[in-house]
RNA sequence: UCCCCAGUAGCUCAGUUGGCAGAGCGGGUGGCUGUUAACCACCAUGUCCGCGGUUCGAGUCCGUGCUGGGGAGCCA
């Protein structure tokens, strides 16, 4: 006999014999003659109900089932005679794979995050981060699908990288040479024979792709050794970097728009039960929040406007407000929540708080980058147009102070036919936080690390 | 890295002016019941985060370290 998930199961409308399922025990309930038991495979949020009836030769054991034990049960699909489940297994018999000991640290009741972060290894056992987990599976796939249906190439650009400063934070070193080899700090005996890092985007090399294939994608993991202790930082997490050649910095904006409105669908169509856990019991306002981004179109807001925006607010802010200065947290907080009450792109920023691949406007002040900000997070999304003219990026380079010999092959992409084209990144992480209103980076990534922290 | 807050039973937390260590949940035992985070009764539970100090006496006050959380910077 197969083995069914649970989720098929509930599908069901009408009883049928023979089933069999394996999980495992969520909570029991003794009655005089027979026992419940709720049994959860991991494929949906719901537990099915077993019926247990005294006659069973292992009753006994049966009743002393401890939660979290690992169960195969074979019976009949039967219709409820109790409310709160339309259908549920009549037991045939009840095999007992494996017996949890009383001390399973996971209780029928509600446990704060801070404990679950401690216990990672059994939190994807609880309603919610069961759910979390499904979510962030489904995510993923949904990313596939938005890009594939608009024929983009899925890019796999290296972990391992060479390039030491794509501008984009502290970067984890990669060598082979032991401690007191690397004291001597000769990157020339190393494995590949110069300093290597973890990457912290794949941008440069999805740029060389895009000016091949068009329109391409990257999804994979990030690492950036920063010593930020926030509930939106961690060591690594994952990034989706579309880049397209023939794209301006409008067609990056909107692309940013349409991907955060599919994604945000496409959840709510496949996982209404798993996010309406999370509008309950995480966060009240989620519905609404997620209405919100899939309903108008956001707002498109340049820099500049921002900053009238924030000096006419009257509100005193921490910091200056002042042109020239990067917004800070309160600054996009203040627009995305307050102000809009909306997810707020804001675009042309000034040179000087950018990077050097950032392509310079007309202004001769400002370059054609974007950040999204939403409610609740702030910046989930940052992009720019390239500068794709050879000129003005070696004149750029040459400003931030970059050696252009270390980026021979990202400037020979702008000497053979070189077009305009552009990208951004999206924090994977982030967009859970978004889609789930979980407000801890922590707590959407099965094994975080972080500062201090990588004990699973 | 900086600022603020917290650390007491397996979990969540209370603990008065410095004077015998507590509750709910969970666990164990028994009972009741087509039950729904079942219910009722009884039982057991402790390095009060570590170290040092003040005091006749410290969970409580002081110093310090560690861990966790919130915020800031950096950013996705």
């Amino acid at each position: 006999m197969k083995r069914e998930k649970i989720y098929q199961l509930l599908k069901e409308l009408s009883p049928s014999d023979n089933v069999l399922i394996k999980g495992w025990l969520r909570t029991r309930r003794d009655s005089k003659n027979f026992s419940f038991l709720e049994v959860n495979d991991g494929s949906c949020l719901k537990n099915i109900q077993i019926i247990a009836d005294s006659a069973l030769d292992n009753y006994t054991e049966i009743t002393s089932l401890t939660i979290g034990s690992a169960v195969c049960i074979r019976g009949s699909l039967v219709k409820s005679q109790g409310k709160g489940q339309t259908l549920e297994i009549q037991a045939q018999s009840i095999e007992i794979i494996s017996l949890a000991p009383e001390s399973y640290p996971l209780q029928k009741k509600r446990h704060t995050d801070e404990f679950l972060r401690t216990i990672a290894h059994l939190r994807p056992r609880t309603n919610k981060y069961g759910a979390m987990f499904r979510i962030r599976s489904e995510l993923s796939y949904a990313i596939h699908k938005f890009f594939r249906d608009k024929a983009f190439q899925y890019i796999h650009t290296p972990i391992i990288t060479g390039s030491d400063c794509e501008g984009a934070g502290e970067m984890f070193r990669v060598t082979t040479l032991k401690p007191d080899q690397k004291i001597k700090n000769d990157c020339r005996k190393d494995f590949f024979g110069q300093e290597t890092n973890l990457t912290v985007s794949g941008q440069l090399s999805a740029e060389m792709f895009a000016l091949a294939l068009g329109d391409v994608y990257t999804f994979g993991p990030t690492f950036r050794a920063e010593n930020s202790n926030t509930s939106r930082h961690v060591a690594e997490f994952w990034m989706v970097e579309p880049e397209m050649a023939f794209c301006d910095l409008e067609g990056d904006m909107d692309l940013a728009e349409e991907m955060t409105k599919f994604l945000t669908m496409h959840i709510l169509d496949n996982c209404a039960e798993d996010i309406q856990l999370f509008a309950k019991f995480v966060d009240k306002k989620l519905m609404a929040t997620l209405e919100t981004i899939i309903a108008g179109s956001f707002l498109k807001l340049p820099y500049s406007d921002a900053i009238d925006i924030l000096n006419k607010s009257g509100k005193k802010f921490e910091h200056e407000v002042k042109f020239g200065n990067d917004l800070q947290t309160e600054h996009e907080r203040y627009l995305a929540e307050q102000y809009f009450k909306k997810p707020v792109i804001i675009y042309n920023y000034p040179k000087d708080i950018k990077p050097f691949y950032m392509r310079m406007n007309d202004d001769g002040i400002t370059v054609a980058a974007m950040d999204v900000l939403v409610p609740g997070i702030g910046e989930i999304i940052g992009g720019s147009q390239r500068e794709e003219r050879p000129e003005v990026l070696a004149e750029r380079m040459n400003e931030l102070g970059q050696f252009p010999e270390d980026y021979w092959w990202y400037i020979d992409s702008r000497k053979y036919g070189t077009v305009p084209h552009s990208g951004f990144g999206l924090g994977f992480e982030r967009m859970l936080m978004l889609l789930t209103g979980v407000k801890n980076i922590r707590d959407v990534i099965p094994f975080p690390r972080t500062p201090g922290s990588i004990e699973f």
